[in-house]
DNA sequence: TGTCGATCGATTGTTGACAATCCTGAAATC
DNA sequence: GATTTCAGGATTGTCAACAATCGATCGACA
């Protein structure tokens, strides 16, 4: 068994540090769109310098979780549903494929045991009803496929789309309910990997994101924006 | 060693500036993939302190144009021609699908004269073999597709994608050389843009992109790193 | 002579102060 | 009473100094 603990965040700079405090905040719906981010405030709630604090908001700002304009207040961004839906997933499948197809040969016994126990972890979570771990979880799995390939500019791509994917969820928890239906996609996907073509995997792994992804893009009931 | 000397970007700030220079040094190949940037030397080069260029750095890395890793020196990136076909393109292309799909309403008589005034440009780079200005009108056509939509995220995107793509024709100028096919090309999207149907225009758009993107991918005689 | 370890210079990370800009709101004018 | 102007505070932008870390060079020791 493998453990993710990504904590330890002694020893990292500061700059990352906060990044990732930001970033947390906002992914975990403490902060919302909308809301104001300043320098100052954040520099005396942490006991630093504003110096790192303003290098971490232009990460989170290139991640597309913030934006900011010269001299004026930097607030966390919004999500739209179409973005999500037309262009997020699609770009994420894109990345997706990509990883598959090219790194065929990197998906050992190692990898495999690696996919698997992700999945395991996940049936805890579906059984638990714990609806974040199981969303963190997935997340996981297809991490885990992106880092095959050892690309750092692919995962930066994947870090800016995972965490808008993430806000949007963060507005439609309530209606993700079916949670073992997750873990059986995940368990078909794994098993897909190690016995099917290429060309029946890529099927699969099409219509899996763009059926899970669709659980997270609810037609959010009333939210219907005229713009 | 060369040195650049840039146009009046008074008002802009220090942070916006010092980006800006260095990324068009690299998307010009003044600096090379594997290059150093060192803080302190750019700070003399330009005679502003440390701070802005720190943060301009941020955001290149935020761009992928360079990479860093904490108390090592930041280098400008590496482009792989995998990555560039196989990955940015069909990014490249939702994009500009998902532009071309959620903004029918707003391509109105301006937008079109935009787009045919690019053309017209276009045409003249390419009678005076003016590759480079004819690659940025080229730009400029794609840019303003994707303008239509009025996402700074997508833009963001966009960036990002853009310039890696400029990084990877910089090394393949030479063999560029049907100029006029691009302008047809580009006069033929403007023309499907105003009497075809969605349908077709997707299909023409599809192939387009990856037709035109293959010409910044040539196959670099003998690079055939195997791995 | 080859390897290990300490020291030093180079580079990045962090800080607090100062400068520039924006926003608010009250006073002045019509 | 409504609009404009201009202070004052709040916030972001920039700077120069200091601290932490890395890499290379040089010397000690087997």
């Amino acid at each position: 068994m493998d453990t993710f603990h990504f904590k330890s965040q002694e020893n990292l700079s500061l700059r990352q540090r906060v990044m990732n405090d930001i970033r947390n905040a906002i992914i975990q719906g403490h902060l919302k769109p909308g809301d104001k981010l300043k320098e100052l405030e954040i520099s005396q709630q942490m006991s630093i310098s504003r110096g790192p604090i303003r290098e971490a908001l232009r990460d989170l700002e290139a991640l597309g979780l913030i934006v900011s304009s010269p001299y004026r207040e930097t607030t966390v961004a919004e999500v739209r549903k179409e973005e999500v839906v037309d262009l997020l997933i699609p770009i994420r499948l894109q990345l997706e494929l990509f990883a598959l197809k090219y790194n065929l040969a990197k998906r050992d016994e190692v990898f495999f045991g690696n996919l698997s126990s992700i999945v395991e972890r996940m049936k805890v979570s579906a059984t638990n009803g714990d609806l974040f771990a199981l969303v963190e979880e997935d997340i996981q799995f297809h991490e885990h496929i992106l880092s095959l390939d050892n690309s750092s500019y692919i995962m930066q791509i994947w870090s800016g789309i995972v965490n808008r994917l993430r806000m949007h969820f963060i507005k439609n928890t309530s209606k993700f309910t079916d949670l073992h239906k997750v873990v059986e996609d995940h368990e078909a996907l794994l098993n897909a990997l190690q016995n099917d073509s290429a060309e029946k995997i890529e099927a699969l792994w099409t219509r899996h994101i763009k059926d899970e992804d669709c659980l997270l893009c609810f037609d959010d009931e009333s939210e219907q924006g005229s713009d």
